[in-house]
DNA sequence: ATCACTGTACTATTATACTATTACAGTAGA
DNA sequence: TCTACTGTAATAGTATAATAGTACAGTGAT
């Protein structure tokens, strides 16, 4: 499948779906009219229980992203592209905040930016659904 | 008090004292042989129960960051700083990974970077222990 | 109709984060 | 000594994340 989860992450498993799937969305790997994998597979392939992937379905369909068709699974509508990169931007800011007061320079952050963009240290996703 | 707590997070608040002060430490605020706050007085000022702030002390005192002094108080002993530092850098580049795989161009990151370091978007410490 | 897949719903249980409360022990100062 | 502060410890309760299991209902193909 398409993402790992970080189980030692204090963030919530269904939020870490709720993210990839967004990101895939947005990084065009999943485009409108899509099928997203069936709550039982996803559950099976990541390693969790089945509700924990229900919920994270529940509330993307909530937030309006995918809709659900009882018996076929979950069909991708949309995402608000740009919100969502505010979102993470806002997160980043956060970040490099703490990175700041730690006593970081800034010519070392911005080398890790540009050493995530060259190529290497980006994803390491399939290309298929 | 120093710092303030996103309550809103899924980083646990325990977690998120032992980063504020770690990076206190780090960014010189506070320096080996300082005082911090009493576990009540701490817990107080947040707005959080008392074994939530002991038990970042606790964590802290394991890491070798603070020490205890029955009746006297938690005294800094000091952290490994480039450790910390590497650690920081590695949550960021995960972020930024998300970032890139969500579309978000390489000059709008600089650009982030840019505005934390220029003057405001930093901290809101008071200089006092 | 049957089968195999979908989503949906519910209950019970465990682990963790956090709260609330109480108590005890060490230290410093009036 | 008394008081007021420190850390330490233990218990109980609540909320949430996640697991486990079961059951029901819709859809499509054979």
């Amino acid at each position: 499948m398409w993402f790992s989860i970080d189980f030692s992450s204090h963030t919530p498993v269904y939020v870490q779906i709720k993210d990839n799937i967004k990101a895939s969305i947005l990084s065009g790997k999943l485009k409108t009219g899509d099928y997203i994998p069936s709550i039982r597979n996803l559950a099976k392939d990541i390693g969790v229980n089945i509700n924990t992937v229900a919920r994270a379905y529940r509330e993307l369909e909530i937030d309006g992203v995918i809709r659900p068709q009882r018996g076929e699974g979950y069909v991708v509508v949309g995402v608000q592209s740009e919100q969502i990169r505010e979102e993470l931007k806002d997160e980043l800011l956060k970040l490099l905040r703490k990175c700041k007061a730690s006593g970081i320079k800034q010519n070392e952050l911005i080398e890790v930016v540009k050493k995530v963009y060259s190529g290497n240290g980006g994803e390491e996703f399939d290309t298929e659904s």
